[in-house]
DNA sequence: CGTCGGTTTGAGTAGGTTCAAGAGAAGTGG
DNA sequence: CCACTTCTCTTGAACCTACTCAAACCGACG
């Protein structure tokens, strides 16, 4: 699946600088001596499976994957992005089996660190073990905000409520009011629930509105304001309601 | 906000038998050491808010608990329901505040654990580790499992799969085949994304195909092969679709 | 240069919402 | 115990958002 036989290098430098913040000094280098770097995985790539069984953590060095949950039929939704510097494959730790397939979005890389080491670090290390608890928190809390934006929020909300969260989590540009989109406008559509057509819809009225500059791989936002203004839905300033449902 | 001054009480007996499975014999001596019972609890009692210091964990003994999200703006949504033997809080581990607002759907019971001291026997315990582990992942799969439901599905599919899941999580009444629904339509609403007039008309729809029998506090299913054919999406077989939109 | 995937825009439809009003159930106080 | 309030539940009718279907456009790549 991953053929780390031949390529095995340990990345210790390459990979520190992206490690989350929470990660605690004292287990950085023991961190890094697990660590096996991948090579380079093209555009499409699928990390991992959904059933398959637990074995390694991901964390992004380069690119973008997406996390596609599959319904019992065939049917699947996105349920994330991860960028550079987040774990991946997290929900292993329920079924010791991958929860989503985990999916290149464009040239990526990656390194894995193996479960059972990761564990048994944890045990001997304090500082990790609350780090470990923290970031599957974070992930937890991360997916109610989703459930409450799907559930509760019309189409030009949800893409507000994309854009302006993509921004502070340090998912924009260096310049730091562009948002990359490394995903195609169904895979967006995908994550927010509803068509590719309405996601298109929905920018070009923020487009005519000046209140972001579209590009196919990213979005400038040009009015903070605005945008925050019509994700708390702001009453007649734009159509699409679906307020009240508490 | 938990007076738990005076009711200090050790339910080791209590609630032994309604720790989740997962939890190592070796530590449930421990872990009844610091509970703490509290007083019944009436419909309506906020147990922790959004945002308040996250010092214990809850246990539900008794009764059914809702789990709501708020929006910066004042709008809220139920992103899950707690059932005795499942612990609540757990969001908490990534701010150290709360993530929810917990409720008390009817007369309820439940004991609380400090993080501390939970935290400090996770230490000593690689099994409790491994628990706490497991729980957090599990919740976040649900939580995604719940994104797609939210993202992907038409209101009978939302319905049919609150009741099979519901079925299939033990939270069903004794005989195995009706669902308690300790919640108002409302609520139910809220979690589902749609307005209570849709869970009616949904569940009215339901009785009429003779799929289910309906109570105020329960529904006593009677043909779950259809209803699982409803989840699926059987086409032509009901009134809305929504298939497509991989 | 032609094909192919991703994108964009338009017209029509339908599933779910909103609004309104009545039927039940539950709680309150005399 | 019964009237009274109050809340939840239920049903109907009109409306509207977002989906579906269809067709044109564009860029990438062989």
């Amino acid at each position: 699946m991953t053929d780390s036989a031949q390529s095995r290098r340990r990345p210790a430098s390459t990979f520190d600088g992206r490690l989350p913040a929470c990660v605690p000094d004292s287990v950085r280098a023991d961190l890094a001596q697990m660590a096996v770097l991948l090579p380079d995985l093209p555009k499409g790539h699928v990390l991992a499976h959904t059933g398959a069984r637990f074995r390694q953590l991901f964390l992004v060095l380069r690119g973008a994957f997406k996390a596609t949950q599959l319904g019992e039929d065939g049917q699947s939704q996105i349920v994330g992005f991860r960028r550079p510097g987040e774990f991946m494959g997290l929900g292993g730790f329920a079924e010791h089996r991958y929860a989503h397939d985990l999916v290149a979005l464009g040239p990526s890389q990656v390194c894995e660190f193996p479960v059972a080491g990761v564990e048994a670090l944890a045990q001997r290390s304090p500082h990790l073990f609350d780090c470990l608890l923290e970031h599957l928190a974070r992930r937890l809390v991360d997916a109610e905000r989703d459930q409450f934006m799907l559930g509760s929020m019309s189409g030009t909300q949800k893409m507000a409520y994309f854009l302006l969260r993509a921004r502070e989590r340090g998912l924009s540009a260096p310049d730091g009011c562009s948002v990359e989109l490394p995903m195609s406008r169904k895979d967006l559509g995908s994550y927010l629930g509803m068509t590719k057509e309405s996601v298109i819809r929905v920018l070009s009225l923020m487009r005519r509105s000046a209140m972001v500059d579209i590009g196919r791989q990213q979005v400038r936002i040009l009015d903070e304001q605005a945008l925050r203004a019509w994700l708390d839905g702001e009453p007649e300033a734009f159509p699409q309601s679906r307020r009240g449902r508490t």
